[in-house]
DNA sequence: CGTACGATCTGCT
DNA sequence: GCAGATCGTACGA
């Protein structure tokens, strides 16, 4: 079994604008893998490693809420500049979890699907109504929200000054760590749906 | 207005 | 492995 070793000395860097500006979605959607996303819900802080994230592409792709341009009072979160919040609810139950990445009106986002726990491990446990970390604990967009508490209400926070953010604390991913997938549950997409933008960190890095 | 359905999870079999 | 939950959103009448 073998174990992440985390860095030692923790120099936290919360991530810029600059970094969620940049029009690569596809490769922020793989940067992404090993940040610390951290939300900070009255007074207790929260933060996960991310493991698994999903590119959509805006208005040419398909699958994305943001399609052929679509703009309604959900979607108009996407148009906002990259760094910006875009939660919506799925499935009537679960608040999924999106970063705005791109300039303003370009309705890019990554879907964060997955962690592992990092900083405040007992609140993500109890949030999640188990006792001890296993494999099944954060592996779907909907138990990461649930872990970090987020909610609809989070929809439109700011990155760079609210309360949840993200952090590169140095845990580096290397490309033969990640495993390249189509992305979950957009059949209704039609060739769109195998496109490969979905990215999951190899299991074995965390446990 | 009415209705169909979803970027899912859980519990039960 | 599968059904049921559960409600906001999108879109058409």
């Amino acid at each position: 079994m073998k174990k992440f070793d985390y860095p030692v000395n923790h120099h936290r860097q919360k991530l810029s604008r600059d970094y969620y500006l940049s029009g690569d979605t596809l490769h922020l959607a793989k940067n992404l893998l090993g940040k610390i996303l951290f939300t900070s819900k009255n007074g207790d802080t929260t933060g996960v490693i991310i493991t698994e994230t999903e590119a959509y592409l805006g208005i040419e792709d398909r699958a994305s809420h943001a399609y052929n341009n679509r703009r309604t009072q959900r979607t108009e979160t996407m148009y906002m500049q990259g760094g910006t919040v875009y939660v919506y609810l799925c499935y009537g139950i679960h608040s999924l979890f999106n970063i705005v990445t791109g300039p303003k009106n370009i309705p890019h986002a990554i879907l964060i699907r997955g962690g592992y726990p990092y900083h405040n491990k007992n609140l993500i446990l109890s949030r999640r109504n188990s006792s001890k970390y296993h494999k099944n604990l954060l592996n779907g967009p909907g138990k990461l929200t649930s872990a970090l508490a987020i909610t609809l209400e989070d929809d439109k926070t700011d990155l760079i000054t609210g309360s949840i953010w993200i952090e590169d604390q140095g845990i580096e991913i290397s490309p033969e760590d990640i495993k390249i997938t189509p992305r979950i549950g957009v059949d209704y997409a039609g060739k769109d749906a195998l496109l490969p933008y979905r990215f999951v960190v190899e299991e074995h890095l965390f446990h």
